[in-house]
DNA sequence: TTAGGGTTAG
């Protein structure tokens, strides 16, 4: 290399463009030397390929000084700046390039600056800032260029404008498979995605076009395969295609595969795929751990984390300190949960979101509230809807209702869109403390002022708040009314209330109501039967045990466990069976006098 | 120099 003839650039370009997959600055930054001592710091290919090995080694102020320093700057210059901002999650400083170089009188914008401002403004779900780039490429003529529609294809994909992405797909002169899968990628998962068939339905249309399914359809597939038949044809699909030689991509569908398998319940196939790879990346590792967590296995999790970081000297990222943290709360409670909260700090992780919504949701459900409180104030910068819900929901469980309120209020004042989960939590957190009247003020401010579709949870949290402060009656009014068909939550509510409440009526009501919509869970049976012995209707207590019979249904009893320094110990209802029985009923009962007391 | 895919939380 050092060798090289000063006329000749191709040697250091072969080496710049590995440069951009080490992305290391070190090195970079030696290549610019050698660059300058060869007298190619003028050369525009040399200096694109600089710029992108700045920005790839997450140095874009390196890359703007370089170009600042360019005496004629082409649009190819113009578009690599602004790429390299992209890919380093900078916004703003995109568009203000892209100003100067509309100014400047050496380039022009072209099809290759519209689709990454397109790309941009997608990921940073600015459909208005999408829609003004696709305005710009109409009134430019650059529409027709495949690429471009395809990067705009997925802005309108990402900013919840799948009509318009559907409406370009359709009107396209000629369709890529990138432009299937781009759609694909929506269709099958998302707030509006197809179901099953139609997602088949579409790959079918696809393939008359004449086009064959890549590694990008198989992995947008697999994400989706919740059935464990499909996911095995898609394995076929990738062996039998050799689409996992390749290394970077067959990492990737290893991983999906591995997913697949683990949603499907069959672990010991996942950990196949897993064993069989050369190469695993921190994707692989937690896709895995993750794996063991949703089976059952927190314990494997925690310990593939370890030879993850021990045995591999993998470093985790924000997800996999995720994925441990659900795995050891189970295991270790509030100790592995502070842990892992150190374990963030010192990556500097700490100000991830999602790592913050799992802290906050941990430590309120591990009973240290003000911990909780700490994180959502002072680490969670950027809160979205389920920092604000896991906040209000921990509230609400450690009695604060009015706090609850409060935060719900900001909430919607910092103009954070409520989600369903943050209404469950208002409400339950003002059912909880008494406030009916906040909490049917937060109700109909969602459902009347942010036009909100109210799920069955949400109607359950409203029998609830009306029926536990003594309004059954109103409670199951709001039944009636209901839009959506009462699912059992909505009754079991009722049956609460009216067993608080004590009404024969209205709980008499919620058992038959239940036993229609679950006929096959004894419970609803046995309680109706329990009640109608209660008042001696012993006609009516046959009727129900014969239809069980008839049924042939049977009520397991109840059973709750505790474990004890690693000792479990259960019990069924009235069990007096445990050794230390007396003093256990001693303190219940002294509990119990507790819970009553004004 | 431009587009599309993987692990995660309430």
């Amino acid at each position: 290399m050092l060798s090289t003839k000063p006329s000749s650039y191709l040697a250091p370009l072969h080496l710049l463009q590995l440069l951009t997959k080490t992305q290391s600055l070190k090195l970079t930054q030696q290549t610019h030397a050698r660059v300058c001592h060869l007298g190619l710091h003028q050369n525009p290919i040399i200096l694109t390929n600089l710029i992108n090995a700045y920005s790839r080694s997450k140095n874009p102020l390196q890359s703007q000084i370089l170009f600042n320093s360019i005496e004629l700057k082409d649009a190819c210059l113009y578009n690599t700046l602004i790429n390299g901002y992209v890919k380093n999650n900078l916004p703003h400083e995109c568009f203000d390039i892209f100003n100067t170089m509309c100014q400047s009188v050496d380039s022009f914008p072209d099809e290759f600056t519209f689709s990454t401002l397109a790309k941009l403004s997608g990921e940073i779900g600015d459909l208005l800032a999408g829609k003004w780039v696709h305005g710009k490429c109409v009134k430019l003529g650059f529409v027709t260029d495949t690429v471009l529609a395809n990067s705009l294809m997925s802005m309108y994909g990402k900013c919840d404008g799948m009509q318009d992405a559907r409406k370009l797909f359709d009107e396209m002169p000629q369709r890529t498979v990138s432009s299937w899968n781009i759609m694909l990628s929506r269709y099958v998962n998302g707030e509006n995605c197809f179901p099953d068939s139609q997602v088949w339905e579409f790959v079918k249309c696809m393939l008359t076009e004449g086009l064959k399914p890549n590694e990008f359809t198989l992995s947008n597939l697999l994400t989706r395969s919740g059935r464990f038949d499909h996911g095995r044809e898609l394995h076929c699909y990738i062996i039998r295609n050799e689409m996992n030689l390749d290394v970077d991509s067959g990492v990737h569908l290893d991983c999906c595969l591995i997913d697949m398998y683990s949603r499907n319940n069959k672990l010991s196939l996942a950990r196949l795929v897993f064993d069989q790879m050369r190469f695993k990346n921190v994707y692989v590792w937690t896709a895995m751990m993750s794996g063991y967590l949703h089976n059952g296995d927190p314990q494997e999790t925690v310990h593939l984390f370890c030879k993850m970081r021990r045995m591999s000297r993998v470093e985790p990222n924000e997800v996999s300190l995720l994925t441990l943290l659900s795995a050891s709360s189970l295991i270790a409670g509030l100790l592995g949960v502070e842990q892992i909260h150190g374990l963030s700090v010192k990556n500097g992780f700490v100000n991830h979101t999602s790592l913050c919504n799992s802290l906050i949701d941990m430590y309120s459900k591990n009973g240290l509230l003000t911990s909780a409180r700490k994180v959502f104030d002072h680490d969670c910068r950027s809160k979205d809807a389920v920092s604000w819900g896991c906040m209000i929901s921990g509230c609400g469980l450690h009695g604060k209702g009015q706090e609850a309120v409060g935060l719900y209020d900001k909430m919607l004042t910092s103009g954070i869109k409520p989600d369903a989960i943050s209404v469950v939590g208002v409400l339950s957190a003002c059912s909880k403390s008494g406030l009916v009247e906040k909490g049917l003020d937060a109700y109909n401010k969602a459902i009347k002022v942010s036009g909100f579709e109210p799920t069955v949870e949400i109607c359950s949290c409203v029998v609830d708040l009306l029926g536990r402060s003594g309004q059954v009656n109103e409670a199951l009014t709001f039944i009636k009314a209901m839009r959506l068909e009462p699912g059992p939550s909505v009754w079991g509510a009722l049956v609460s209330a009216s067993v608080v409440h004590t009404n024969y009526e209205t709980r008499v009501l919620a058992y038959k109501s239940l036993i229609e919509i679950e006929p096959e869970n004894p419970s609803n049976y046995v309680s109706l039967s329990n009640l109608y012995a209660s008042s001696r209707k012993w006609d009516f207590v046959a009727d129900v045990r014969r239809t069980m019979k008839e049924r042939n249904l049977r009520k397991s009893p109840g059973c709750s466990w505790v474990t004890v320094n690693s000792k479990t110990h259960s019990f069924l209802v009235a069990d007096k069976a445990h050794p230390a029985a007396d003093k256990i009923y001693e303190i219940l009962n002294e509990l119990t006098l507790v819970m009553k007391r004004p």
